[in-house]
Order: C-alpha cells, then structure tokens, then sequence
DNA sequence: TATTGTTATACTCTATAACTATA
DNA sequence: TATAGTTATAGAGTATAACAATA
C-alpha cells in the first residue's frame, strides 16, 4: 500500500492529526483531474481488452480501417493522431499478427491501402462489442446519456480546436 | 499538413467527394476524446511553463511540496500518482537544479524530507500565476464555474475511484 | 521482516532526422 | 520539388526486480 500503481487512493481530507490538509494542491488542476481520468479510463480499457492483446491505439487502428476500408496509412494515422512516422510502426506490427492486410494503391503507387483481415474482422467485432459495454457502463457512472453528452461537448472544448 | 503533431484538424464531416464520411469512427469512444483533451491541455501547459524548463509533472511536484513542506518522497510520490522508483529519478533531477532540498528526517533516517530552495519558491510562485491564468481560460472556454465544477465531477465519476 | 529510497532495466508513446520510392 | 512511407534514434512516462540502509 505504498507505490500507487498509477491509481490514486485518498487525498484531500483531514490527516488525522490535526492539521486538515486542505483540499489536495492539485485539485483545482484541471490538467491533472484530467490525465487521472485518461489513465484510469485507459487502464479500465487495456484491462478489458487484454484478453485479444489488444491496446487502444490499436483498437482503434481497426475501427478506423472498419470504417472505411482501404485508406491511406497517412489518412489513418491522422485520424487516430498518431504521426506517421509512428503509425508505419504500429501498423507493421498489425500486419504481422495478420490483423491487418496492406495492399499498394493502384492509382499511386507510394501509397498503401489498409484492410482487415478476416481474422482482424473477427476480433474488430468481439471487441467492439466489449468495448460498447464499457462505454455504457461509463455512460452510467456518469449519470446519463444526457450528462454523457455535456462531457463530452465541454471535453471538446478543452480541445482548443473547434473554430470560433 | 501531413502529419497531425499530436492534434487533429477537421474530421467528421462530409469529405467533399459526395459520400459523407459518417462521423469519426472514434467519436463515441469516450477514451479517445478524454485522450486527446488531456494531450491537447497537457500540450498547452507544457508550453505555458516551458520559459521555465518546467514539465507538468515537475509542477505538480513543486506544489506538492509547497503544500507540505518536509513531506516525505513517498508521500509526494503517491500524492501525485508516481511510483516511488520513478519519484526518485524526478525529484533527483529537480535536486539537481537547485529546486528542491533534501533533507534526512530526523525521526526515520531512511525518509527524506522535501523542501523548496528559494529558486524553487520563485519559480514555483511564478509559474503558479501562470497556471492560475491558463486555468481562467479553460474555465471560460468550458462556459464558466458552474460547467467547470460539473466537468470535474464527472471526471472523478470516470476514475472509478470515489468510494460508492 | 517490513519500509524508504535507490539503481538498473524494459517497454510504450511521442518526437525529429534521414532515407527510399514514387509523383 | 513534394509526398507516402520507412528506418533509426532519442526522450519522456511507466512498470518490475534487486538492492542498501534503516526500522
């Protein structure tokens, strides 16, 4: 009980000695409240998908080719974030558990089209179905679609790109 | 305009070639949103702080410290959620430039009490002023203190952590 | 025997730079 | 010259294991 294996445990309370330690220095820290809420939430999610060996980045690379079969790794990368540079990494790895297939583009021969494979396909739809779940669960915790959907306008709001 | 540095630009809309990419494939995933909230702010105050050489982190240590000065390593370590083997590389670097002190206790000699050097106190006090006003503008971006308190509330609900 | 702190190490994530092959 | 993708590399962040000093 000494290390907090990246998870909080108690904070902001009275000591118990006295001296009532205010709130926690960070509480009023709107970039830390959040990064404990990603991690947690990332935790959570590593931990359900654990079973495919499955990490979110790459949850998500599946999604995205799910969505819309044969895009450019550039294309993909940018819509999950993920750089280039990186995604080549990423993306091989995919390929070598036969997740994903790369085709060469016809009409442009420097680019690489992504597909699923049957077997990516397979464990796209186990995990999405997992993956539903969890996000109900949350939406529970949160207390409604209703205050789901606050959470998020004001997450993007955070996000400092939403043109004025 | 290839490579999104760690941000996304324009997703979620019609592609302009008539077939109306549904939204983002990610965009009900409240891990991701929280992700890239966290990483868009986390990149904001890394900025901020950056005249100062200061990561978030090293912050949330200096106030730490400011809070309870002679607190002990694991104590600051667990109250901002590191492990305490990676505490002692942060906080020997911080040593190191002259930010905090260390000092033996005096009642356990294995423990190490933290305290702030005067350099520290001013940077810490500086950059505190810094935080103070960046946390203004999130809250009004967010739509004011009431939107804020919610935000917060439902980022702890998120943690999974707040004892039923 | 348990705890505080340290070192060494490893893996993931993110970033830059340099390269190739195409265009 | 510019773009798609790759490789190499480097720095953070986070994790475990082994250890020293102290309790």
């Amino acid at each position: 009980m000494t290390d907090a294996p990246q998870k909080h445990d108690d904070h902001a309370r009275s000591d118990g000695a006295g001296a009532t330690t205010a709130a926690h220095p960070l509480d009023g820290h709107l970039g830390f409240i959040l990064r404990r809420a990603q991690l947690g939430v990332f935790q959570e999610l590593t931990g359900i998908f654990g079973a495919y060996d499955l990490r979110p980045a790459q949850f998500a690379v599946l999604k995205v080719i799910e969505a819309r079969p044969g895009i450019s790794q550039s294309e993909a990368a940018e819509s999950i974030s993920v750089k280039t540079t990186n995604f080549a990494t990423l993306i091989a790895q995919m390929e070598a558990r036969d997740l994903v297939r790369r085709e060469t583009s016809p009409t442009d021969r420097r680019g690489r089209m992504l597909f699923l494979t049957p077997g990516g396909q397979t464990i796209c739809r186990d995990v999405t179905a997992l993956w539903a779940d969890y996000e109900r669960r949350l939406t529970e915790r949160l207390g409604g679609d209703d205050a789901r959907a606050a959470l998020v306008a004001m997450l993007k709001a955070l996000d400092a790109d939403t043109p004025s």
